[in-house]
DNA sequence: CGTAACCTTGATTAAGATCAATTCTCGTGG
DNA sequence: CCACGAGAATTGATCTTAATCAAGGTTACG
């Protein structure tokens, strides 16, 4: 939890471009963007915020990856989303206030963490932001159509969670993979995702214990669904996998 | 699946301007709104749309009450939201074409079903609204408002399905229902809860099966937490409800 | 190479689902 | 106003999935 807190002097408007949430802004606004942002940096395992703090503003990732988790009272995990490079994250409590009777302060709606070293995140303070952009359809037209996104991703996460055994959270894992990874290499005709994230991660994501996340990985493979070699699963029957997942 | 189609001529602006999302828009808005959208009734049990239609539209709930949910491949059901009067559903869609690559024909989130003889809902046909509203930052503003605050919400559904066992869900959904309730009486410092969904619905929401349900509040009951008569849910002991929940 | 973190494998347990049988509730018609 | 019947809710007995507990292996990294 150290972060260090600089300025974005060295990013460019082009580099600031290539955040989905700001690519169709112009030069201006991205000169004023950049004029209230800050920059921040952290380490694997650093927490850059818990779900009790009051709200500050959001975050963009630069550089690496964070996961974004609710913990239980006795300490279990399950993991929400993870958040990868030029993708925004805590947006929620920025406009939960609008419209809203209540005046409280809100929270953060999760608990976030960095998951490599070396990750870099762009911090968008709410009162600077809602001064500058409060009344720019172009970002709300981004906003609105991000967090639509995430919707129909939180739906359908909930109806792996609560409609699908682990075998077929699994499955679907492994295609969303197969479709959407970056992650993603092609050899004659076999599909070869990497997992970059750890088991135990991968485990609270699919809201599964560890333990059995392995043996279901090692079933796939001895039914020659995949062939795993560490963090590279390599799928070998993409038809059969689809039936599993459904 | 009958559900008539009459326009809203006999909806004035008052009426209109109840509906959360419509709030602060002034007389000619409403008027240019009251043009495109159409009066829809149905009766309990009738399907509004599947989740597999395409994508025509939001609706907004004026009498009656909704409940959303997916289906999995051997028919069970889940239930990921209660709609209630004045509020909006199906916004999703509208927005997820917009900054997006591919120019799919989106299809409705989840499933949805009228709960009430005489439910009446608005629709909101895409084309129409984008052409009336498209830059309009009002509506944006609520927009984006009300998918943060479902965004809230979901996380927190997730938090409940994924970290808290049946007895903690079910006790955090009374609460809920004592803080956020229309259905809510107070006598001599009780609080009366109004469960006006069935039994079987609401198992759906809590991801249990009606059995269990059945069984924990009797159990609840037992213990002196609760007294139900029928509908109605006398809450006898908040405090420990509350420790409940955690 | 050594060691600590990570992953896998095996045995047992527990929460809640499922199956089966009543009982309750409430709307309807006599 | 009461009797009837169907759908809804409850209760009991058993089963299943995946968690938990407990050892071993592997891997990566200094």
């Amino acid at each position: 939890m150290s972060a260090s807190n600089k300025t974005l002097s060295h990013l460019d408007n082009e580099k600031l471009k290539k955040i989905h949430l700001f690519s169709d802004l112009n030069n201006f606004e991205l000169d004023m963007l950049r004029s209230i942002c800050h920059l921040k940096n952290y380490y694997k395992n650093d927490v850059i915020f818990f779900d009790t703090e009051p709200y500050r503003g959001f975050y963009c990732v630069l550089k690496g990856k964070v996961r974004i988790y609710k913990v239980s009272k006795d300490g279990k995990e399950h993991t929400l989303h993870f958040i990868t490079e030029l993708n925004t994250f805590a947006e929620v409590p920025m406009f939960e206030s609008y419209s809203e009777d209540t005046k409280d302060e809100f929270t953060y709606p999760a608990n976030a963490v960095a998951l490599d070293d070396y990750t870099e995140l762009i911090l968008v303070p709410k009162k600077s932001f809602f001064q500058i952009f409060g009344q720019n359809v172009k970002i709300y037209l981004k906003m609105v159509a991000s967090l639509s996104k995430r919707l129909r991703l939180l739906n359908n996460h909930i109806e792996s969670l609560t409609l699908k055994d682990v075998s077929q959270r699994l499955a679907n894992y492994l295609l969303n993979e197969v479709n959407h990874s970056v992650n993603l290499k092609r050899n004659n005709s076999a599909e070869f995702v990497i997992i970059d994230i750890s088991r135990a991660d991968l485990a609270s994501y699919l809201n599964v214990a560890a333990e059995t996340l392995s043996r279901m990985l090692g079933k796939f493979q001895d039914d020659g669904l995949i062939t795993i070699k560490g963090k590279t699963v390599k799928v070998n029957n993409l038809a059969l996998l689809s039936k599993l997942a459904e």
